[in-house]
DNA sequence: AGCCTTATGCTCAATTTTAGCATAACGGTC
DNA sequence: GACCGTTATGCTAAAATTGAGCATAAGGCT
């Protein structure tokens, strides 16, 4: 009750704990934003994953030894996302429940290898999260899905559902869709029961899962959302995106990786402005005529960037697409 | 070796492990922003933590348990740091050593109260990170530390030490001090020996740990800094600051914390118009004569900008005393 | 040559930032 | 009551950044 002093061995519980590692692995080819899944025992998909064991020095290791073991697929980047650990998720096997905790990475690759091993499959992220896709304008998913869940809203006594609904979704009048918003929108979505997930614990019998987004293994949705929320928004202020990028590249390449993660469009000319003028990257010297139109140049990103600014990042110019 | 199904349960083993919940619990009283901490067993200052227990449904009502039954400190604002588990943060006791995770969390409060329990106590958290505070110009600590970094940085074969100096203190020409690279700060530091903290493990016999900065227990130092680091950017764009504040204040008050927070001055007048156009706070209609000079109106925070805009923030419009 | 496509250079106006100047309002002091 | 020190606030000119487009360049193709 009172001066308890913190962390003593002798009352360790014997409590049985499985640390689990999973991974994002997120790579663009061409326009896609792409994640890596492996197929599940239980036939769903899920991120490449495996228990923590005696012999990872670190967690990281830990992951990367899973990565590779899953999916043939070594890891550049790697980035702690969360750590998830509520009791319902836990396999309740009798009185005696085993805790899983999970610990989610985020990892950037290059190449969107062939995907070595048969289970495993790049995948582009939209086939999860298909409202998250505005480079082509409005998502036609949220026609259906903005009824619904401004019923939802409404049914609600007190007014807060319909309040997150418009910070996360911007369906007030004024409301601005903010693409770092995705795992607050996939929690909405599952609270009001429109995703699959949602339904697997409790058969409570709310609405139907929507049509259109595929599910994923145990809380791997959640950690997408998690991952696609979190590179969303590092991206402006950290130069996390060359990590997606080959060696050299076009300004459009670029241009086009930083949209199909952010699921915005962006105005061409300030973007290249904008990369120009933070000196995020220098001439190669080359040029590509691969592209259909007048050859580009081929630039690479500039380290240097790193030492000079705080906090070089690729804002986003929006272009005219909202709404 | 190939196709392995992650998490199934039969292989589970049976390594001991602990999971530890630890609190960065901050606070900002006048001018100092302050963090909660307590006495150690060994004598050290702690952070408040405690092991995760069965009964603890989620995470953080764990710690939240914790930090209450240790410090009588009720949490508002929470949010996950990190979670760290490296192997040789583990008590070896034996061949069958304990593999310790901890999980690191930041909680905002209010008011500083008085510390309820006798062990706790509030402390500026530039008593552990001297360097940090560049309020009134650059901090004297560093006239001897550069000198020593400046040298271990010397002694490496790769140039990859004196980059990263560079980058972390902004020791280049070119640098600029950058203060949300706390934690990159305090783990060159480390590495270079120059913390207490780091000769603690191996006797090492490299340089002598800093007088006038504040060791404290396990990794603690190394979550504060993290915390620091994480508050310092969000900061920036989402509200939090007001997580700090009482319900209504005035926007010098405003402004000595988010300065208390990083360490750094702000122009006056620039300060206050970024947080009234951007229609952080709203008026009260009441005045107070507290501060000396001409009475300052009091505001408030304006919820209502959380669906508003994308990311509302106070942006930091440095003052003079760069450099 | 003419057309389509992508690359690039440049401009103009709207906004936002930076750095100060100037004035207001209160509590003392002489 | 005038004067001083202190903090609060209003306002502004100049510089820098952004948002939107126009216009031209340079390939491949028919």
């Amino acid at each position: 009750m009172s001066t308890q002093t913190p962390s003593r061995p002798e009352v360790r519980q014997q409590t049985d704990l499985v640390i689990g590692l999973s991974a994002v692995i997120v790579a663009v080819t061409g326009d896609d934003p792409k994640v890596l899944v492996v197929r599940h025992c239980g036939g769903r998909e899920a991120l490449p994953s495996g228990p923590l064991e005696r012999g990872h020095r670190t967690l990281e290791t830990g992951l990367r030894n899973w990565v590779e073991r899953q999916t043939l697929q070594k890891l550049g980047y790697v980035e702690q996302l969360y750590t998830f650990g509520d009791r319902d998720r836990s396999e309740t096997d009798g009185a005696n429940a085993t805790r899983a905790l999970s610990v989610a990475y985020l990892a950037l690759v290059r190449e969107a290898r062939p995907a070595g091993d048969a289970d495993a499959a790049w995948q582009s992220w939209y086939r999860y999260f298909p409202w998250e896709d505005w480079r082509d304008g409005r998502p036609p998913v949220l026609d259906a899905l903005e009824p619904v869940l401004r019923d939802w809203a409404a049914a609600d006594v007190r007014a807060t559902r319909g309040e997150r609904l418009s910070l996360a979704f911007g369906f007030g009048e004024r409301g601005v869709w903010d693409e770092e918003r995705a795992l607050e929108r996939y929690e909405l979505l599952y609270e009001a029961g429109l995703v699959g997930e949602a339904l697997r614990e409790q058969n409570a019998g709310r609405a139907a899962p929507l049509a259109g987004s595929v599910e994923m293994a145990v809380d791997h949705r959640r950690m997408l959302a998690l991952a696609i929320a979190r590179l969303r928004g590092k991206i402006k202020y950290r130069p996390v995106v060359f990590e997606l990028m080959p060696p050299s590249f076009t300004l459009l390449q670029l241009q086009r990786t930083v949209e199909a993660l952010g699921g915005v469009r962006l105005h061409k000319q300030n973007f290249r402005r904008l990369v120009e003028q933070q000196r995020l990257v220098e001439e190669t010297g080359e040029a590509t005529a691969e592209t259909g139109g007048r050859p580009a140049r081929l630039v690479r990103f500039r380290r240097e960037v790193l030492l000079e600014r705080p906090a070089p990042g690729v804002r986003l110019p929006v272009a005219g697409g909202r709404r």
